[in-house]
DNA sequence: ATACTGGGCGAAAACGTTTTCGTGTTAACA
DNA sequence: TGTTAACACGAAAACGTTTTCGCCCAGTAT
């Protein structure tokens, strides 16, 4: 077992200095090239690489992004990671990934972990629980810190840094006028507590779709879902949440959800209730995940480009950190939605 | 924008040496009362943190441990690097994650890339790629240099680490006796081609549990899928191949997939085929991913509790990490399956 | 013979820590 | 008063790089 080989020790080997070793291998002109040579047929024998944690003390710079995600098994940001780890990769740089798992403080934790030198910037969507509390000191110190974030999807706007979203109003009115445009007449909403910042923009999407059409707002057909306790088992009461909204709309004839899964539950819900899809009823989504995909019937569903949203990320991370000058003027870039339809619909 | 502190500044401004701040901040007796309190007091006020970097280069051990994995869009791999973060973020490691896409190069280059001091050890699962060339050289010299590897899932049995892996041959066999018993007369294997281990203990596990039955072992009732070329658009192959399937074998009454996406095509296509299930023919998939629990209906399947792989393979890697003790002795762990019922078996 | 020029190389600083080993001052003791 | 011990602190090395600057020597010009 031979432990990395450094200058140091070529040095020594060869009988010159740290100085001469270092430049003959970066192919300085101040050496000759008989040392040169000599140098770099030694370096690639005992397979030489330079230490990045040295570099890294050196250059004040680690080539490595941090990424914190509230959950990693999840379709929409295992893919938005994937995004990110390729563009980065293309240019060089590695990623950490922490789980906040919807929590604060492991938010704050997972970042002051790698704050202190460990990463060059940060890209983040922020928890549930922060979203909550609306506590974005640790945000603002890390920027304060000259360290650059990122955020998408679950954004706050007045945080000097760059976001990246997905144009959730503007999808969900698409989604909704589809099913208009389908011959819906009582169209329902799943969605979240307004505090995730994603449904509330998701119901008003649906809000100004309906109104814009000329027909009355009906309280009745809109269901919040609290998930803010993210136990599996409560699937079991968000299904009797949908019965309820089933049961208290007979004549309802679309169904639109702000996530797959609730849409799934509430097809599964349709067909209990003899109600034949898309015949009776149809049904959209929001996300890309593979559920929507393989359900039956399959499920359109409005797509947000993950992967892009990722490579956006990335690609403007890097950006600030490689050129300083931009400081100051930050960009919000807006993702735009596709409307992939699938069976779930006529 | 005020950029982190350093000991050698605080040194500065409260006009002692470096030593004594950092004495003094780790509470050294060396240290007069007075001191410590007034650097301690000037530390918390500037909110300084050691530099993670410097500290790595110094105790030439980063606390970061590399992940690379063949695919991170996808429920197992996500959940085991679930469970790798959260006892790595225990033990006070970080993760940083790498993609090899299933390719051999990008396999080779991103494990090259964390080699070089940027990480403490690996843990990885390989490539389909990397598996069908037969070449370890990489991980062979990473070990070679004195870092540790944990290989969890896709594994090679003669390589000098340890190994976390799922009893695939008894979770098929399991599952297939349970189809026996549940009165399949007549079972379909769909599976993968040979050269992924995974799969081709998979395919034993039902070889055997069908022969210890007595029965006659039908090749016409083995389906092995080629999913080397990844491509998402072959799932109409891939479902063509299945329909071949039914045709061949009529009476076909269980079908024992080696993921869930195989079977739930494979329910699907049974649908088409106007059969009811589980009445008229019974389905197991392996793996615990969503679409098993949010199919219609839902998938009995083979839970390979891939969280728990992960902790596990963290934990034996940081025991090797901070346990010089025990070299050349390595583990192979082996997690249990567990067949959980649900819809698709009587 | 003296003064330049420049090629080839090494010393040293710097990045931010921790830690070992002094060293100077003071108080106590003989 | 002289020796010693304890105390409080600082200098410096080390981790592995890169880079600036300076030095030596040979060759050329004067």
């Amino acid at each position: 077992m031979k432990r990395k080989i450094t200058l140091k020790q070529i040095a020594k080997e060869l009988d010159v200095s740290i100085s001469t070793v270092s430049k003959a291998l970066r192919n300085s002109i101040e050496i000759s090239e008989d040392t040169r040579e000599k140098v770099q047929a030694f370096a690639k024998l005992y397979n030489y690489r330079p230490n990045n944690i040295a570099l890294s003390l050196k250059n004040r710079k680690t080539k490595t992004i941090g990424v914190i995600i509230p959950e990693i098994v999840h379709h929409f940001f295992s893919k938005v990671i994937k995004g990110i780890e390729l563009l980065a990769n293309t240019k060089g740089y590695n990623v950490i990934v922490g789980l906040s798992n919807e929590s604060f403080d492991k938010e704050v934790l997972n970042m002051e972990m790698l704050a202190n030198g460990s990463i060059d910037g940060f890209i983040l969507s922020i928890s549930k629980e922060t979203l909550m509390k609306q506590d974005y000191h640790h945000f603002n110190e890390t920027i304060n810190q000259g360290m650059p974030i990122v955020m998408f999807d679950r954004v706050i706007n007045d945080l000097n840094c760059d976001k990246v979203i997905v144009d959730d109003y503007e999808g969900s009115t698409k989604a909704v006028n589809f099913l208009i445009d389908k011959g819906c007449k009582s169209i329902g909403l799943i969605t979240t507590m307004d505090y995730v910042s994603v449904g509330r923009l998701r119901t008003q999407g649906y809000i100004s779709a309906i109104e814009n059409q000329g027909a009355e707002l009906n309280a009745e057909l809109i269901l919040k879902i609290d998930d803010s306790n993210t136990s599996e088992e409560q699937i079991d009461i968000l299904e009797s949440q949908i019965e309820q909204l089933f049961e208290n709309n007979k004549n309802m004839d679309g169904v639109f959800a702000v996530n797959e899964l609730y849409a799934l539950i509430a097809m599964k819900v349709a067909r209990k209730r003899g109600l034949k899809i898309p015949e009776d009823i149809q049904f959209i989504g929001f996300t890309d995940g593979v559920l929507s995909k393989h359900a039956t019937p399959s499920l359109t569903t409005v797509s947000q480009h993950a992967q892009a949203m990722g490579e956006k990320a990335a690609s403007l991370l890097i950006n600030r950190l490689e050129n300083e000058e931009d400081e100051e003027h930050f960009e919000k870039v807006i993702i735009e939605t596709d409307l992939i339809e699938r069976n779930s619909t006529k």
